[in-house]
DNA sequence: AATTCTCCTGAACGTTGTTCAATGAACGGC
DNA sequence: GCCGTTCATTGAACAACGTTCAGGAGAATT
């Protein structure tokens, strides 16, 4: 097990990923690219990754890291910051929500949020069981919303720019608030109703 | 205007789709399979539709369409049945779930159950907003945990089967029903609360 | 010094969605 | 009953993609 590997790295190559990503979305992600801009041939890539799925699972855990840190107030408050936080790491790269949509759904990556979720509800009390359903609802509600939000954002930036009323940012950003407060009051009803 | 059409249609493009895609799931439809099914060449797709992603739209269309069907009871029992027959439809067919999706995130299909879960909900008196929001986070979930429950069934399929006890059928549908009702709590959390 | 393992090169393969000039087939007007 | 026009399709090509694989250079191990 020699410590001296080459100067190709997993972290250096999401790095780059993240770079093209963030300038040409996920279109730009191809591993040609990603090969050409490490001044590398894109076989060598697949040194480190098994396929483009993986390095996408890699690239999707980056985006969703920040919202490790903790947050704070009472069970519902920190739930929702936790998604509002999710769904601003999700917005920060173009088709971010895709690709993390669909690296979660690939079981190759983005699995924090879920965790996340979970372990805050059943810090609030919830049974194991009401902690994961309730986490696979904000999940899937996150990032569909955020997917969807994102997708007619960049369509609006290049097409012509209709100004739809529905799409001012913040009717979108509340629009988005209220889907989370829902499913919180969904949380306490059942909280409150158990014993 | 003539009534006479070539012998190509958009319905029966769709139809051959759907076979490749029962058959094959969504690897298998390909322009050029659709179009060696028909037996046509492949650019003759190209005059029904402008491009694949319309083609799966209309596809998904067909998938959700069966969804249309009033259901019985009050409004919580309505919207539970409306979203298990929604799940039940996209497992219908394999990657069902994550061609609907799709198609419902960049608004080229499957946009009835959206609608189907809104009219609802304004029937059972709810605002427009309030529906809306519920409406989004119903439809988000169904087709997240849909496509993700499938994609585990149909990846459990293929490889060696490791009979996980958190995936047997009924376990799995009985998350899904969990979800969904937690879902129902909050709107009906709401809706007592408000005026 | 010889061998094994790590990491990368270079070239190729097969498949995909999409485009476009050319062409036939059916129609409406005269 | 011919004619121009629109409809519908052919056939061939293009560029791009993910992936594979034999080979080689170089460090690490023995």
């Amino acid at each position: 097990m020699g410590i001296m590997t080459g100067s190709l790295t997993r972290a250096g190559i999401v790095d780059v990923a993240l770079e093209l990503l963030a300038d040409g979305g996920l279109h730009a992600l191809a591993m040609r690219r990603i090969a050409t801009e490490l001044g590398v041939q894109q076989s060598a890539l697949y040194w480190h990754f098994e396929n483009k799925q993986q390095l996408l699972g890699a690239v999707a855990d980056r985006i969703v890291a920040p919202i490790a840190r903790p947050a704070a107030g009472d069970r519902s408050a920190r739930i929702e910051t936790l998604g509002s936080r999710l769904r601003e790491e999700l917005l920060r790269y173009p088709d971010g929500a895709e690709l993390a949509a669909s690296a979660y759904a690939f079981r190759l990556g983005a699995q924090q949020p879920f965790q996340r979720f979970a372990d805050e509800l059943v810090d609030g009390g919830l049974t194991l069981d009401d902690a994961e359903a309730a986490a696979s609802v904000l999940v899937h509600f996150v990032f569909g919303y955020t997917a969807d939000e994102q997708q007619r954002r960049q369509a609006a930036a290049l097409g012509a720019i209709e100004h739809d009323h529905a799409s001012d940012a913040t009717t979108v950003a509340d629009r988005f608030s209220r889907g989370l407060r829902l499913i919180l009051r969904g949380v306490d009803a059942q909280d409150t109703s158990a014993s």
